[in-house]
RNA sequence: GCGCCCAUAGCUCAGCUGGAUAGAGCAGCAGCCUUCUAAGCUGCGGGUCGCAGGUUCGAAUCCUGCUGGGCGCGCCA
């Protein structure tokens, strides 16, 4: 956005000195007070090719600058080779200008226009709550989904699942020992690694209330089946309505099993075949991924007939790339790592360009409660559910906590600070600053005044009013980085900042009361901000209360 | 044994794809409300960026090797 405005003269300037054509022009935000508000590097990228002393290339390249640029105050070379631009005023006032133009578009993009995603995440199968661990999966995706949304892609937010498989099995056989245990036909035994839950004998009492004599008509096999679609469904109405709590809805609900009903295993396995990377072993059928370049080859269909999940997902990914998308995101826990240079393998020796596969890999979370590890398995009576959590520390707060770290990092949720509704919770801290905007637009309003955009700017020109601006100049591009790097957890720590810049703003510069251009023009910057805000904590999917 | 991830202030973490004197928050200390929400603001102290080499004008960032922690390595998903 500020680059815009000396970008084309500093072009011009290295055509002048006879750059090469292809250098990288970047721009960086100097953090140290007295580097300017803009500062690019290419003075020092490129010393090796002109093999001169960045410094002396810096001053060259400023000496090409034409004596004076509108908007620009002064131009400096500092340190190894820096060229610094500190700008004027007005300069500001012309970018809050354009950022007003976007009106509640603010921060949005155009970088995805044409472009279609897929974005995969949850994919739990329908055996159980979602628990406490689940909710980074929630978080990250649903919060890039977003981002691709605001950065004008496409997006088709996918769950993959499978109710056919191994555990779904003992879910249905959990379901049905309980149910006929009910029926005192209790000669039937739970079995060993079945599932444990409370929710077990409440689906079975459910069954037993309401399809008592459809039951009894049935033989055992029949019942299992029927237990384990009962199981499925209310496994599926449980976890739905989790997400829904947290503002999660996909909009496609893919069933593995589909892809047997339509004959796209078997033709993936026929596809691997022909292409000679599939043979026969004691019994079982395996792929040949030491062909292509895997360290070893794994089995596709065990000796039972059975496939493993490598086949359906390789399968799978195959079917999301010939429905047309363009760009494929998988969010997957650092449980599943080892699984994924499989599939990419087996995708791209069927002929698919695997860089149109993105791959998000978190790591694990762990709970603390006063310095407590908060322990919990799936199975056991002890299990720490997503909805436990969200009852704790509500559904803002889950959201915000499982995004602000780096996705590749270890998580760690503290539950303490989590529950505090304090300044110490960084969650309360940015809605804050929206609320208390908020209140002065209020109390604007009942002056009768409104923010309007077409407001005399040019009295801005406060230190905290500048330092609000730039902040605000950077939201687009701040969204565009966190979408293309798969970095979510970037947003929270600029909302984090752009949150500071606002509070400064508010303790330094008064708005109600002030001459009638100064009250205008701040109200006008102290909306903007609170369309900023808004926006950021939407794509975040934090609410934006107005009032606290 | 092998693969991937991580290691930065007392604690939790950033660090914009290699740049300036490594930054926040919390915790600690000291200030700021007769005026728009003090859930806020300002200031202070706090560092061998796990260790050892290497690459170059320049490394927390890239390469190699260690150390310590996490997740995996199945005819489970």
């Amino acid at each position: 956005m500020l680059h815009t405005i000396v970008d084309s003269f500093l072009r011009d300037a290295l055509q002048r000195i006879n750059a090469p054509a292809d250098v990288v022009l970047a721009f960086e935000y100097p953090r140290q007070e007295g580097f300017g508000h803009l500062s690019t590097t290419v003075a020092m990228a490129l010393a090796r090719s002109l093999r001169q002393n960045p410094r002396a290339i810096a001053q060259s390249i400023v000496d090409a600058l034409p004596p004076s640029i509108e908007g620009v105050e002064s131009v400096s070379v500092a340190g190894a080779g820096f060229i610094n631009f500190t700008f004027t005023p007005s300069a500001f006032q012309s970018v809050m200008r354009t950022l007003q133009s976007r009106g509640d578009e603010l921060g949005s993009s155009t970088i995805g226009r044409g472009t279609s995603v897929n974005v995969e995440y949850v994919s739990a199968n329908p055996t159980g709550f979602l628990h406490a661990g689940h909710g980074r999966n929630c978080a990250v995706g649903d919060t890039l989904a977003n981002l691709y949304r605001w950065c004008g892609y496409d997006v088709t937010r996918e769950y993959y699942f499978n109710n056919a498989g191994n555990q779904m099995n003992k879910l249905g056989e959990s379901i049905m020992v309980r149910l006929l245990q009910r029926l005192g036909q209790g000669d039937a035994v739970f079995p060993e690694d079945g599932y444990h839950g409370e929710y077990i004998s409440t689906i079975a009492d459910q069954i037993a209330q309401t399809q008592r004599d459809v039951v009894d008509t049935m033989t055992r096999d029949e019942l299992h089946a029927f237990c384990r679609k009962q199981g499925e469904l209310w496994c599926f109405d449980a976890i739905r309505a989790t997400l829904k709590t947290l503002g999660i809805s996909h909009d496609v609900f893919f069933n593995e099993d589909s892809l047997y009903t339509d004959g796209k295993v078997e033709a993936t396995v026929a596809a691997l075949r022909s292409l000679g990377l599939v043979y026969e072993h004691e019994g079982a059928t395996w792929l040949a991924l030491t062909k292509l370049g895997q360290p070893q080859d794994k089995v596709i269909i065990k000796s039972s007939g059975e496939p493993t999940y490598r086949l359906p997902d390789i399968a799978y990914h195959r079917d999301k790339l010939e429905r047309g998308f363009d760009v494929i995101v998988d969010i997957f826990g650092a449980d599943h790592i080892a699984t994924i240079p499989d599939v990419l393998a087996g995708v791209q020796a069927l002929g698919f360009d695997t860089s149109r596969v993105r791959v998000v890999i978190h790591q694990m979370v762990t709970f603390l409660e006063n310095g407590e590890i908060v322990k919990f398995s799936k199975r056991s009576g002890t299990s720490f559910t997503l909805d436990d959590l969200i009852d704790e520390v509500g559904a803002d707060v889950v959201r915000f906590f499982f995004v602000m770290r780096a996705v590749g990092t270890h998580l760690e949720f503290d539950l303490a600070l989590a529950k505090e509704e304090g300044d110490r919770n960084p969650v309360f801290y940015l809605q804050y600053a929206h609320a208390r905007i908020c209140s002065i637009l209020r109390r604007a309003a009942e002056k009768g005044l409104r923010p309007a955009i077409d407001t005399n700017l040019d009295v801005l020109t406060h230190r905290a009013e500048i330092d609000l601006i730039l902040a605000l100049s950077r939201f687009q591009e701040t969204v565009e980085r966190a979408c293309g790097n798969l970095e979510p957890h970037t947003l929270c720590d600029y909302l984090r900042d752009l949150a500071g810049y606002y509070h400064a703003f508010y303790h330094d510069c008064r708005i109600l009361g002030e001459a009638v251009e100064v009250e205008q023009a701040r109200l006008a910057l102290a909306d903007l901000t609170r369309v900023a805000m808004k926006n950021g904590l939407t794509i975040l999917g934090v609410s934006a209360p107005e009032q606290m």
